[in-house]
DNA sequence: CATCCACAGGAAAACGCGGTTG
DNA sequence: CAACCGCGTTTTCCTGTGGATG
C-alpha cells in the first residue's frame, strides 16, 4: 500500500514536471530547422540561400558559374569534376546553382535542363546506370538479370527525343566500386555520340586521387575542369550554426560560447557542417529537457551521448558476421586490453560462430570485414609486420574500455547463443 | 644475408539470387 | 515451367612481403 502510493506520488510528480517544462519558455521554437531530413524543400531552399549569401561558398559557386555560363551563350563548355570532403556543402551547392542555372536559361529561353543522380549507397556499374535510367524517365526501376546493354538502350532511348542541353550530377561516383572504367567510358565515350542532347556531366568525389584510378585512355577523353571544396573553417561553421539558432531555437536562451564550442569541435574534427548542426540539434535536445539555457556544459553531454548512440546504433545494425567479428574483436580487447591480432580473431570469431550454431566464414573473408570495421572507425587495424613471427594486422581499439563494453553487451543482447 | 613466419590481399572459380524469355 | 542471364557474394587457391632471427 504504502509502496503503491509512494510510486503514484511518483509519477504524478512526473506529470507535474512534464507541464512546468513545458509550459516553461522553450528553448526549440522550430525543430524542424535542425532536422535536414524533414525539412521542406522550400524551406530548405530558403536556408541554403542565406547561407550562400552571407559570402560561405563563394569562390566555389562562382568558379562553377564561370565554367557553365558559356552554356547560356551556346558556346562550348565541359564536365566538371568536383572534389571536396563529406559535409563540405558540395550537393547543396550544386544544387541551389544548377536551379538558378535552370532559370536563368528558362528567362532566356536557351533549354538547359539538369537531373541529379544519386550514388550514396556503394553500388555497381550496373546499379548506377540503372539509377540514370530511373532520374531520367522517373519510372520504375530496372533489377539485376537484364543485359547491361538493354541498360544502356533503355537510357539512349530516353534521350533520344531530347534536345538542347542536359547537365547530369552524378553525386558521389567513388561509390561506384566495379567496372568504373566501363561506366565512365559509356558516359564518356559512347554516349554522348548516340544522342542528339548535349550532355555534360558533374561528379562529385570525396577523394582526391579518383580522376587518377581511372583507365589512362578515358581520363584523356574526359576533359574537364576540376574545382575544389575546402572543408569549412571554424568561423563558417559558426555562421552556419547562428544561422541556424535564428531560424530554430530561442536565441537569447544560446550562449555563444556553446556555439563556438561547436564550431570549433567540428571544424577540429572534419569541418562537416552536417555534423555540426546534428551537435546543435542533439546539445538543444538536451537543454530542452532539463528547460535550461543551452551552455558548453549542454554541449558537452551532448557529444559524449552522440558518440555512444552512434557506435551502438552501428553495431546494431551489422549483417550478422560483421555483428559476431565486433563482437570478438571487443571481447578480445576487454580481456587482453591492448592489441590483438588478426588470428586471434579469427579463432574467438569461430568460436562465437560455433555457438551459435553458423557455419564459419573463410579467413578470407574475416580479412574483409575487418577492413569495414575499421573503415567504421568501430576497430582500428593496421598491418605491422613482427619479422620472424609473421605479418600481421594489429587491431586496437579505438572507442575506450567503457564504450566497449557497453556495445558488447549490447551485442550479446542481440545475439542468440546456444 | 637468406630464411621463413603469419598473415594480406589479388585472381578466379563457384554459388545463389532475382529477374527475363521462350 | 524450365532454361538461362548477369550480378553480387563467398570460397578456394594462390602469390607476395617486412623484418627479426639464426
Amino acid at each position: 500500500m504504502q509502496e503503491k502510493l509512494s510510486g503514484g506520488k511518483r509519477i504524478e510528480s512526473f506529470i507535474d514536471a512534464a507541464r512546468i517544462s513545458s509550459n516553461s519558455p522553450r528553448l526549440m521554437l522550430h525543430p524542424e530547422y535542425l532536422d535536414d531530413e524533414n525539412i521542406l524543400e522550400e524551406e530548405r531552399a530558403k536556408v541554403l540561400s542565406e547561407i550562400f549569401s552571407r559570402d560561405i561558398r563563394k569562390k566555389e559557386l562562382q568558379a562553377l558559374a564561370n565554367h557553365f555560363a558559356p552554356l547560356l551563350d551556346h558556346k562550348a563548355s565541359s564536365h566538371a569534376m568536383i572534389y571536396g570532403p563529406t559535409g563540405s556543402g558540395k550537393t547543396t551547392s550544386i544544387i541551389t546553382f544548377l536551379e538558378s542555372l535552370e532559370r536563368t536559361a528558362q528567362r532566356e529561353n536557351t533549354p538547359i535542363e539538369w537531373r541529379l543522380v544519386e550514388l550514396t549507397a556503394q553500388s555497381t556499374c550496373f546499379a548506377a546506370l540503372n539509377r540514370i535510367a530511373v532520374s531520367l524517365e522517373a519510372s520504375r526501376t530496372y533489377f539485376k538479370g537484364i543485359p547491361i546493354e538493354l541498360m544502356q538502350t533503355r537510357i539512349r532511348d530516353n534521350l533520344a527525343d531530347r534536345r538542347g542541353t542536359l547537365i547530369l550530377f552524378l553525386d558521389e561516383i567513388d561509390n561506384i566500386e566495379t567496372d568504373r572504367d566501363i561506366f565512365m567510358s559509356y558516359l564518356v565515350k559512347s554516349l554522348p555520340r548516340q544522342v542528339p542532347v548535349k550532355l555534360f556531366y558533374i561528379f562529385t568525389s570525396n577523394r582526391l586521387d579518383w580522376e587518377k584510378t581511372l583507365d589512362a585512355r578515358i581520363h584523356s577523353c574526359l576533359r574537364s575542369q576540376t574545382i575544389l571544396f575546402t572543408p569549412y573553417n571554424a568561423l563558417e561553421i559558426t555562421e552556419i550554426l547562428k544561422l541556424r539558432v535564428q531560424k530554430a531555437l530561442d536565441p537569447s536562451r544560446v550562449d555563444d560560447s556553446a556555439i563556438n564550442l561547436i564550431s570549433a569541435l567540428a571544424s577540429k574534427h572534419s569541418g562537416d557542417a552536417r555534423k555540426a548542426v546534428e551537435l546543435l540539434s542533439k546539445s538543444a535536445m538536451i537543454a530542452e529537457r532539463n528547460g535550461s539555457r543551452l551552455t558548453i556544459k549542454e554541449v558537452e553531454v551532448a557529444e559524449k551521448t552522440l558518440e555512444v548512440e552512434k557506435t551502438i546504433l552501428l553495431a546494431q545494425n551489422l549483417p550478422l558476421h560483421q555483428k559476431l567479428c565486433l563482437a570478438a574483436c571487443y571481447a578480445l580487447f576487454l580481456r587482453t586490453k591492448k592489441r590483438v591480432h588478426s588470428g586471434d580473431v579469427y579463432e574467438k570469431y569461430k568460436e562465437l560462430a560455433v555457438r551459435m550454431n553458423l557455419g564459419p566464414i573463410s579467413q578470407r573473408r574475416l580479412s574483409d570485414i575487418i577492413n569495414s570495421l575499421d573503415l567504421y572507425s568501430l576497430i582500428r587495424a593496421r598491418i605491422v609486420s613482427h619479422g620472424r613471427y609473421g605479418k600481421t594486422r594489429e587491431i586496437e581499439n579505438p572507442v575506450g574500455t567503457e564504450l566497449a563494453a557497453r556495445t558488447l553487451d549490447h551485442l550479446n543482447r542481440l545475439l542468440v547463443y546456444k
